[in-house]
DNA sequence: CGGCCGCTTGAAGCCGATCAAACCTCGTGG
DNA sequence: CCACGAGGTTTGATCGGCTTCAAGCGGCCG
């Protein structure tokens, strides 16, 4: 069973002034005040398995997350198993706002990779939009960039075909990993299964494996070590009809 | 052609403190200095024809808009004109956040029926943000709020069967419409067609008018004056395996 | 070595798409 | 007053993309 919600809480290893995420060019600068009010913000570090839930749907939640490092995907399930995968987080992303401000989570939250994770208390957020309306603003920046990547989504889904889905899916996840600084020399591998694939796109799985192996018959990804690697970016972008994401700078918290 | 964006600035006849919505249940009360502040942040009032279209993609809007009276609905359009309607929206709801905190709109609005909106400039969302920690919080609530039905659409898209997916979505539009204090002494009559409906759903024409007759014959919902009426709320629910809309007081802007 | 997980492949069947046409209502103009 | 056309709904027939069922393969780990 790999869905066990193995955790354990880590000393601090990174002070927010020694961010490693910060630095990257993807990122915003804080204010001075800023910083000194998230690292009072930031509870401490929560260190996760691949496999493990973060967050289940219908808790109430008393922290929310941002990632430090790893890869996680949001999902809901139908009373009969069904799932759906709603979105991936990678590192710079906060995780569990939604249960923060209404209360009842209403999705789950599971790691694709172990992960690393800064805690903050729920709590605290309403002195966060007290003092620091710039803080406060980037939340709903970030809520608003959600629901923008959940707009694309729902149009794949609803519009695109089994192979422009997947082709779209594939470059949106690339995409964002480059913009969470992941590329190595070469470019990223994105560890998700066929099911996750599957269960993303609204496909079977049988179907989802022969539309991969279209793209890869294609030359515009590969399948490698378990996981996926995109090898013609625009030929994705391409065949999917799809725009990419627009390469703002973004705030971190 | 329907899809001219034909609008007009009318004179101010809803004053914030005189504010038609507000007292209704489903509504947070307002402290009496935010309500001052609203007041000054609503610059007018736009009243557009059935069929307009509100805020189109690609374009940056100077404004935002709370929906005072009527429909509209949110979509995107893939290049080959594939629409994807991502949400609905009534009274209450705010239009336009996105594009105000992220600059470019992407995705249009079209009005499902006559409309009357509050204006309010998005240059002074900061000023919100800065003096109004509150009202910044009832912003991102909002947001968060948009996120969250965006990912049981997603849901329903991805994982339920025509039948259901269309059962859920009368539902849900109900449900909604209901909470914005559309319900009459009978139930709503939803301003739709079925291509509508089709659009949502990711479904044909088609095959959404057989689906819709399915739940006809089961005396679910009617069909009446080219829109749809709910006639057995809790049998949609089951059918669809929903749970239902949280009944939380909400924001009003 | 055996079992599990993830990937792959073939065959059969169905849900929903597409094609085609007709009907109804309503507004417009001759 | 009726002819006409447009938009929305309805229905039947055929097609095909995707699901489902079934089975086998390969690698990894206890």
């Amino acid at each position: 069973m790999s869905g066990q919600s193995a955790r354990s809480v880590t000393t601090r290893q990174y002070p927010c002034d020694k961010c490693p995420l910060r630095p990257l060019p993807t990122f915003r600068a804080f204010e001075k005040q800023e910083l000194l009010f998230v690292s009072t913000f930031k509870k401490g570090e929560l260190a996760v398995d691949r496999g493990a839930t973060v967050l289940v749907e219908g808790s109430h939640s008393a922290h929310l997350y941002t990632i430090l490092s790893g890869w996680a995907f949001r999902y809901k399930l139908l009373p009969d198993g069904r799932r759906q995968i709603l979105n991936y987080s990678m590192p710079g992303d906060l995780i569990g706002l939604q249960g923060s401000l209404m209360g009842e989570m209403q999705h789950s939250v599971e790691a694709l990779s172990p992960m690393l994770l800064c805690v903050f208390e729920r709590e605290q957020l309403h002195e966060l939009y007290r003092n620091h309306p710039g803080l406060a603003y980037d939340i709903t920046w970030m809520a608003s960039r959600e629901e923008r990547m959940l707009d694309e989504n729902l149009l794949s889904i609803g519009r695109r075909t089994a192979l422009e889905r997947t082709a779209y899916l594939v470059a949106f996840i690339s995409s964002r990993a480059r913009g969470a600084g992941l590329n190595g020399k070469t470019s990223v591998q994105i560890p998700i299964t066929q099911q996750h694939i599957a269960d993303t796109l609204g496909l079977s799985l049988v179907h989802t494996n022969k539309t991969i192996r279209k793209l890869i018959d294609r030359k515009l990804i590969a399948w490698r070590d378990g996981g996926c690697e995109v090898i013609d970016h625009d030929g994705l972008k391409d065949l999917a009809r799809w725009e990419g994401l627009g390469e703002e700078r973004r705030p971190l918290i």
